[in-house]
RNA sequence: GGAGAGAUGGCAGAGUGGUCGAUUGCGGCGGUCUUGAAAACCGUUGAGGGUCACACCUCCGGGGGUUCGAAUCCCUCUCUCUCCGCCA
């Protein structure tokens, strides 16, 4: 969430950033800071009181002590009064903080400046653009049907052992999953990102700390019996690592990858959206998590960029950047960045990498702060992007790669695999 | 699943109603000594709010209660550990 001096500092230009979201920042910014006022009244009230309360509660520990008992019991009678009054303001201050937090949360991340204005994904700016782009002919394959053909993924069995939207992957379907997820590990290792393997579940603070609770609930699996979730993504359990953490400045930045299996309900997902690979309840990433200082997040945030960039050149698939204009943005994203790849016989882009900045929006709910030079604590930034999600990756490489051989095996991945050709 | 123990500052570990935000040890930082280092010794060392800065306030797992006063007593929730059982 924003910090209160981030808004106090320049209202309006927080409001105008918010526009950009879509987001009506007017209302409750005013709010915001007319209860911070308050709150600084009420705080200073309430510390006064409370001051002169321990003051008399001592002086009689001491009247009791030197056994004058008849004007202890006399302060005792002047404290009840007091107390009640303190009480009053104690509550109204607590009321007051608690209000601004609920607005604070309803309030997303301000989009940096380099976010383009737009309400939906046409408005989001195309980039970069690289890769081959594959000649099919008319008779080519979706990568549905190729799996089908050449027993990789069997959706049926899927939708038998649990439900739509949970795959199950076979023979070299599954070999060249798992060599996916090993060429993208190696490559983040080599990158200089310390590879973690995280729990596939978290509580609820994690999901608060990352922001995925509480307006995003629906989209999380929940384990009723144990109050857990699971996990949409690594960037959850790996960026919580870092909640109420204060880390000294020589540790900085921070580098983490992880692969672990994503759990989305995709409520209210539907159509061609979801044929086949598009769309998944269960699905394979391997993330790269990054804390820095304020001052460095957004060379940081180019060097990720490089780094899925070049993921998807040695994969040799058809790739674009999208700069994200502010209302396609996720919440609490500063700046967003996705990569597409080019599914040559769906002839539509997939994303299949989201890069982000979420400056100190995350970092201040998880209170992940670092000790600068001179002692004092500032928040961190935090970022994190897909290097990569699978499942989208795997429908490019089937249908691109496809020849009347078979479907060829990018040569990065021939080491992980063992096999250059599917047939 | 059964039984028990516990949750205190970066860590270890005291503290059972009245200057306790907290003894002490380790670690960290600064200094003395040393050519330098180690050892030894001295000092310092939690977070948040508030303030120009102080003052002051809050925090001893979370929430509630008793009391003039709670880290200390009561209730409740959560979590951790140990033993037994089951088991990858």
């Amino acid at each position: 969430m924003l910090t209160i001096q981030q808004i106090k500092e320049n209202p309006e230009r927080v409001i105008e950033r918010l526009a950009i979201k879509g987001f009506e920042g007017k209302e409750p910014i005013d709010k915001v800071l007319a209860l911070d006022t308050r709150r600084r009244e009420l705080q200073l009230d309430n510390d006064n009181r409370a001051a002169e309360l321990n003051k008399l509660a001592a002086s009689i520990g001491k009247l009791m002590k030197e056994g004058r008992k008849d004007e202890a019991e006399t302060v005792k009678a002047d404290v009840a009064a007091l107390k009640e009054t303190q009480k009053t303001v104690a509550d109204e201050l607590t009321r007051t903080e608690n209000e601004i937090r609920d607005i604070l949360l309803s309030v997303p991340n301000l989009p940096c400046d380099m976010v383009p204005a737009g309400k939906t994904a046409a408005d989001n700016v195309v980039e970069k653009t690289g890769g081959p782009m594959p000649d099919l002919p008319d008779d080519a394959l979706p990568h549905w049907e190729l799996a089908k053909k050449y027993n990789l993924i069997d959706f049926d069995l899927g939708v038998k052992i649990t439900g739509a939207g949970f795959p199950v992957y076979i023979g070299k379907g599954a070999r060249l999953q798992r060599a996916l997820i090993q060429f993208f590990l190696n490559e983040a290792g080599k990158a200089g990102y310390l590879e973690i393997q995280p729990p596939y579940v978290v509580n609820e603070a994690s999901g608060y700390g990352t922001g995925q609770l509480p307006d995003k609930e629906g989209q999380m699996y929940f384990v009723n019996e144990d109050k857990l979730y699971l996990i949409p993504t690594a960037e959850v359990p790996v960026t919580n690592i870092y909640r109420d953490v204060i880390i000294p400045e020589e540790k900085l930045p921070i580098k983490n990858t992880a692969y672990s299996a994503c759990f989305r309900r995709e409520a209210g997902s539907y159509g061609k959206d979801v044929r086949g690979l598009n769309r998944l309840h269960q699905f394979d990433k391997v993330e790269i998590v990054r804390i820095e200082k304020p001052e460095d997040s957004y060379a940081a945030l180019e060097e990720m960029k490089d780094h899925v960039q070049g993921l998807l050149e040695k994969l040799g698939l058809p790739w674009h950047i999208l700069r994200l204009c502010g209302g396609d943005m996720s919440f609490t994203s500063a700046i967003t960045f996705d990569f597409e790849v080019f599914s040559a016989a769906q002839k539509r882009w997939l994303e299949v990498s989201s890069v982000s900045n979420f400056e100190t929006y995350q970092a201040n709910r998880l209170k992940c702060r670092y000790r600068g030079a001179d002692k004092k604590t500032r928040l961190c930034h935090t970022l994190n992007g897909s290097a990569l999600a699978l499942p989208r990756i795997m429908a490019a490489l089937l249908e691109n790669n496809q020849t009347p051989r078979g479907i060829v095996v990018p040569e990065c991945l021939r080491p992980y695999t063992g096999f250059d050709i599917i047939d």
